[in-house]
DNA sequence: ACCTAACCGAGACGGTACGTCTTGTCTTGCC
DNA sequence: GGCAAGACAAGACGTACCGTCTCGGTTAGGT
């Protein structure tokens, strides 16, 4: 069954959407954001960094923010598995992990910082962006104190809502506010502070 | 003490400051950033909407993110008051009700991330804004978290630096992320979050 | 030699030209050059209106001139006859009221001035332009000078090439420069202008 | 009285239109008709070999045209004398030798052709230039044409009107469409065709 | 009452980027 | 192999801002 068009679909005349094309324009992108920041990616340089023509990225992506978003898809692996760990304090930890990899990562953090930033300047990108991403990761910290509650080990009066303002918050924070990498024990700290049960 | 022009500085002549426009300059600021958005509140837009030459901003203000740092002060008073409310929990609740006094008023939050947006994208402004404004904050709990060591009634393991991480990571993370004004509960979460003894 | 149908041409496999393509480009052409004007014909404009492929135009003619020539061609009757009238100035006359009988045609007259744009605009069909039409309508009107001159009843002094300049002339000046129809009697005054004998 | 500013119309603030960049702007639209064809003289060029910026030519000139006629009044003497040679033939044949002059000169025949080519593709601008150019021309061979009337020594049945229609058309066609210089005794040829009396 | 210095609004300057349009070429799958 | 469709690199269009640089005009000492 070799790549068969969907039903009433059918296959549209025309040349083919360029492969490399695309390429070189998520990693020009990424390039110019991580090298000189976040305000010289310009539309017109990254076409020009990419060889490439600057309709090819108007014919694709809606807007800037867009193409930030897939040159970060790309660089990173944004699915967020959900192994059950056993307790939450290990599915939290396991989560604030993996987030903590990816906000290692320069190219990646300042991938987001630019995502952010072109959120607040561009309204109809700051809504996609909320809902394809800063949601979805919501909702998957969302399963996990789902999980936790009906094992029993969740803290009493700890709410998925503000359970995601304070992992994300800190995150974005620090990403945002704090220059530098994340401190080694910033996981640890967070964790401990989720888990306690009151008094 | 009038006004006096302090040894080998002098007054030197020539026409002072004009206040008129000083004033003008912020409110059209102010007002673009609120009314219209980040994106259109250029120097060019404000000039022409205070009245004034663009020269007049360039001369006073080494950056756009400053003249929206003194709007902002402007708008807000953005002294912080550290009055002893006797316990560690009553002092973080009066900080964190005075913070989100501040992010309810759309004109301020609007301001606000606007800073965010241009310290991001004006590294020379984002470290003017780190160390004048989120540093200071960041300070004023750490008097907090002091006074309350020294009380005795600081949860074990609670550290400035990451009370800090926390709260401000809430605020700025639902000012920039989450659409819409602070959940009512939020500054009680956050206590009982930070006040609980581990068992 | 196989591949050989016709003696020396040979009928090469494959689809046949589309007339029905060829005959919708022409009348795109004509149409937006005389709707819209000159500059709001486009080849992509063209292909679009014709509801063709871009690539059909470039496969059959080697630049917008020459499909410009061939929509005139479609429009007009450009064979010039050359009926023996009997004189110079009868045969001059002729020649001029079939000439201007283009010029009024109003579709005709705008794609005149667009070959004439085009020609300046792009040397290698200008080069054609000049060769395949302007100059044989110079040609032509030798031919009739030429037969005055056997005739006898040419004016003295005047030679074929001036004659050219003057009738072509003042036709293209019109055309180009000055608004609105010829005027009625412009063809009695050019043919009064090169019959009088001299003193 | 040195250089007062006209009642009620004062002297605007602001910074004075740039010389250098005037001048600037004209030449590099001449080199570039000149070198390149008309067909390379986009604004974007000229105001990149111009040293310039786009806009400093969008604020003083209301197309590419008038850019056109303004670096044409700079290269030609545009001002057509008029002084009494005596008669008709030699009032023509000045005018005619000083039409020819501009004509010769290669510089100034590419911008005569270039703006006849921009007077077509942009119909606003072939407004102006007929009403500032062209017409102007025929109104000095319609003085000629009078002053040769009172003299009386104007052939019969000689209009201003047609007369400009031959001058110039022959002209233009010249330049248009037929490659090379002037015949040396194209003026000769034109002052005994329009001097000639009838029988 | 001058003089000089600094500020002010206005606005031109050389640049860069925007988002759109067109050019001529290069694939596609269908006929 | 022609054809409609349409993606591609290139580059011009006219506009908006950037930060700088004149302008004429206005305040302010200092003389």
């Amino acid at each position: 069954m070799p790549e068969q068009p969907g039903p009433g679909e059918g296959r549209r005349p025309g040349r083919r959407r360029s492969e490399v094309s695309r390429e070189a324009i998520l990693q020009a992108a990424t390039d110019l954001v991580v090298d000189q920041g976040y305000a010289a990616a310009s539309i017109e340089k990254i076409a020009q960094r990419a060889g490439v023509g600057k309709q090819t990225i108007y014919r694709w992506w809606p807007s800037k923010g867009d193409v930030l978003m897939e040159a970060l898809a790309r660089k990173a692996d944004t699915f967020i598995p959900l192994p059950d760990e056993g307790s939450w304090s290990a599915d939290l930890r396991r989560m604030l992990e993996d987030s903590f990899r990816l906000g290692q990562n320069p190219q990646i953090a300042e991938l987001l910082r630019a995502l952010m930033v072109e959120a607040q300047l561009d309204p109809g990108f700051g809504t996609s962006f909320r809902t394809e991403f800063l949601e979805r990761r919501r909702t998957a910290l969302a399963t996990l104190v789902d999980r936790a509650r009906s094992r029993g080990d969740l803290p009493p009066g700890l709410t998925a809502d503000f359970a995601a303002d304070v992992v994300f918050g800190v995150i974005w924070y620090r990403l945002l506010a704090v220059p530098g990498p994340f401190d080694a024990d910033l996981a640890d700290h967070l964790v401990n502070l989720l888990t306690r049960t009151s008094a």
